[in-house]
RNA sequence: GCUGGCGUAGCUCAAUCGGUAGAGCACCGGUUUUGUAAACCGGCGGUUAGGGGUUCAAUUCCCCUUGCCAGCUCCA
């Protein structure tokens, strides 16, 4: 007899097979545990598990472990398709993951689409199930088996599934439900013990979606759904949700007046004066930055002849995301040669000839290039280097028209962008501050948690080993080195080299990718770049293509979300706005702005008829982080009454002179190294 | 790009079965001069996204184009 330990110091008698009869009272007593982790995998109760795994020690996995939630969403999931094949007859099942905000299940439905009022009955139906609490159970079958049960009940894509597992996996299907009219699926598990256990499942939307993801396949009709271990943590989701949604960035950007669309430019963004304001401050920020890190910036052209980006390697690699535009001269030029006066038919050949014509400049979609040309303008000496070059110049990449969102995802945009040319040796000195640079920047907005991900060589890729080696060594060692941690993701790098990606949480606890470091050997390559060294001979510079914000666009999106229109008063587009109680006040008000505008703050004075609610609520709907109220007793006092947008108070009246001191100290921009 | 949905005044939204478009806010004018989230009265504002079709009649039904939304796929 042996004993297998559980890590909270409880050790079980071994002598069975199933987590279920290792556990045996605890299972009965513990109605939180899901599952086991045994050998690092997650088993249900009901499998047996082999001699391996039970040696190396079975661990229960709880409703409020991340793992546990996975199961009880993938439970659910059958759950539901369950409910949707009583509900729906001849509805056919496809698959229904776990995903990471809840799970889905795709149909295919011969009579269309599921609506609202379907999703409510699932639902309900999906509760009976619960409450009849009954065991998932699981069962080995052999291939011939499970294809035969499976086209016995007309599942024909469960078919397509077992055809592509590979020969020699163990096949198992689960089953839920009484006797008679119980439900199965083909699966890998693992379930939760019984559907007992699936207490806060609540189904949000539909949608379309194809079979294996690919477009020539059917359209499926997909239901989300989400779960969790218990109602309260559903209910915060939720409320989650709610949140994100009055926080969406497109709402608030048109209540703020920060930008705006046109169709006459779709997916192009207008800064309105507010969002410019934003927008600017930004971008000036970083630029301090630049100059204490050593930068320097420089303007480029938008328009290139195509013979750029050819040499770059993006017309032959990325040339579905460009703009290619064209003169009118040209134009006019291949219409009259291709459409001549009193010709009816032009030869083929002609017709691509003219069109060949056409391509002749390219928008650029990124600025590297331009910067190689800046680098080869003359001979450049390795005293110079490292040189680090930004560049905050717009940049159009054509996106597919489903694909664009908000600020989020547009064609029309610029980056925080830069690139440092350096020798090999620099490299991962040259990586460590700008690691620097981006903590310091991320710490500046308050991202309190940055998820670092090393993106290693891909299968596709050119250079040389030792130039890959070189690579991710000088990107794992600066890491190592800011002491860092990090995860790999291999062969997730780009065909050229090497990256670091860096991933902020949000206030709503959303990831976004904002900064990357990327190494590159090619692009020096394909301009033959060089520099003279100490010992007076030619050498190739290695590049390092870097953003801290990425797109000031997305980032935008990121940050009207982040801070719900909130903004630091460093950032706000009005940081005070003066209200009178009545018109008495206005020479006092107008003095009141003029005086902070003089310090360099961002002011404006309502003096308007209204009442002064009417005007506190206008100043709050704008999000002004401070409302200075003027009555009489201010007057006569040389006083404001302040009210705080962040303490959501209104503070004690103070001399004018001493809000002004403090608002000029908390508009300061924030810098780490003076606090 | 694909699938589905939507597009009515600057914004948020109404308009029964196809019968000739309406409200609140905003804006403008007037009255009110107000102490911490909406004073009152009046006015202006629309080729119902654009184009075509069916019909005696189209915001409403059909087709095309365009933009937006959700998802798929892709991505900063």
């Amino acid at each position: 007899m042996s004993a297998a330990s559980a890590p909270d110091g409880e050790s079980v008698v071994l002598p069975r097979t199933t987590a279920r009869e290792l556990l045996g009272e605890r299972l009965a007593k513990d109605r939180e545990i899901v599952a086991v982790r045994a050998g690092g995998k997650i088993y249900d109760v009901h499998t047996p598990l082999d001699e391996a795994c039970v040696s190396a020690g079975i661990e229960p996995v709880r409703a409020n472990d991340p793992a546990g939630v996975a199961v009880i969403r993938h439970s659910s999931a059958h759950v539901m398709a369950d409910a949707v094949q009583r509900l729906f007859p001849g509805t056919k099942v496809t698959i229904g993951p776990a995903t990471q905000a809840g799970f889905y299940y795709d149909f295919d439905k011969p009579s269309g689409p599921f609506t609202d009022e379907d999703l409510a009955k699932i639902e309900t139906a999906m509760l009976a199930i619960v409450e009849a609490a009954s065991p998932f159970r699981r069962e080995l079958v052999s291939r011939e088996d499970a294809k035969a049960l499976f086209a016995g009940l007309g599942e024909t894509y469960k078919g397509e599934i077992i055809d592509g597992i590979p020969a020699g996996e163990a096949i198992s299907l689960y089953r839920h439900g009484a006797a008679g009219s119980e439900w199965v699926d083909l699966c890998a598990g693992p379930h939760v013990p019984h559907t007992g256990m699936l207490k806060a499942i609540k189904l949000t939307s539909v949608a379309g979606a194809y079979w294996r993801g690919d477009e020539r396949n059917p359209m499926l009709q997909r239901i989300y759904g989400t779960a969790f271990g218990s109602p309260g943590e559903l209910r915060k989701h939720l409320a989650l949700l709610e949140e994100a949604k009055k926080r969406d960035h497109r709402k608030l950007g048109k209540e703020l007046e920060l930008f705006m669309f046109h169709e006459y430019a779709p997916a192009m963004p207008f800064f309105l004066p507010r969002g410019a304001g934003i927008y600017t401050r930004l971008v000036r920020y970083i630029e301090k930055l630049y100059a204490e890190y050593g930068y320097e910036e420089v303007l480029t052209p938008q328009i290139f002849d195509k013979r750029l980006f050819e040499t770059s390697g993006h017309l032959p690699n990325y040339r579905e995301n460009m703009y290619l535009p064209v003169t009118a001269e040209l134009l006019d030029s291949v219409k009259a040669e291709l459409v001549p006066d009193g010709v009816e038919t032009v030869p083929a050949e002609k017709v691509k000839q003219g069109l060949a014509a056409l391509e002749k400049l390219a928008q650029k979609p990124m600025n590297c290039p331009s910067h190689c040309l800046i680098f080869n303008q003359r001979r450049r000496s390795y005293r110079e280097l490292p040189w680090r070059v930004a560049d905050f110049c717009r940049l159009h990449r054509y996106e597919r028209g489903g694909v664009v969102h908000g600020l989020a995802r547009v064609r029309s945009f610029s980056q925080d962008d830069a690139h440092i040319f350096c020798t090999p040796e620099q490299m991962q000195s040259e990586i460590q501050g700008f690691v620097r640079l981006l903590f310091e920047v991320y710490h500046a907005f308050n991202f309190e948690r940055v998820d670092i991900k090393l993106a290693t060589r891909p299968e596709q890729r050119i250079g040389t080993d030792a130039q890959w080696d070189a690579a991710e060594t000088a990107l794992a060692e600066a890491l190592k080195a800011t002491a860092l941690s990090y995860e790999v993701a291999p062969g997730e790098g780009a065909f050229y080299g090497p990256k670091l990606e860096f991933h902020v949480l949000d206030a709503l606890q959303r990831s976004w990718q904002l900064g990357t470091i990327q190494v590159d050997y090619a692009l020096p390559d394909r301009f033959e770049l060089e520099y003279t060294g100490p010992d007076g001979k030619a050498h190739r510079p290695v590049m390092l293509h870097r953003a801290i914000l990425g797109s000031l666009e997305r980032f935008m999106a990121l940050f009207i979300e982040h801070t719900g229109g909130n903004f630091p008063v460093w950032v706000a587009p009005e940081q005070a706005r003066v209200v009178t109680v009545s018109e008495g006040q206005d020479d006092y008000a107008e003095e009141v702005a003029r005086t902070l505008r003089a310090a360099g703050l961002r002011v404006a004075t309502d003096t308007a008829a209204d009442k002064l609610g009417a005007k506190i609520r206008n100043a709050r709907l704008m999000r002004v982080p401070y409302i200075l109220v003027v009555g009489d007793k201010e007057v006569q006092t040389r006083t404001v009454a302040p009210r705080s947008r962040d303490l959501d108070k209104n503070l004690e009246p103070q001399p004018l002179e001493t809000f002004l001191a403090q608002l000029v100290m908390e508009a300061r921009e924030p810098r780490l190294s003076q606090s």
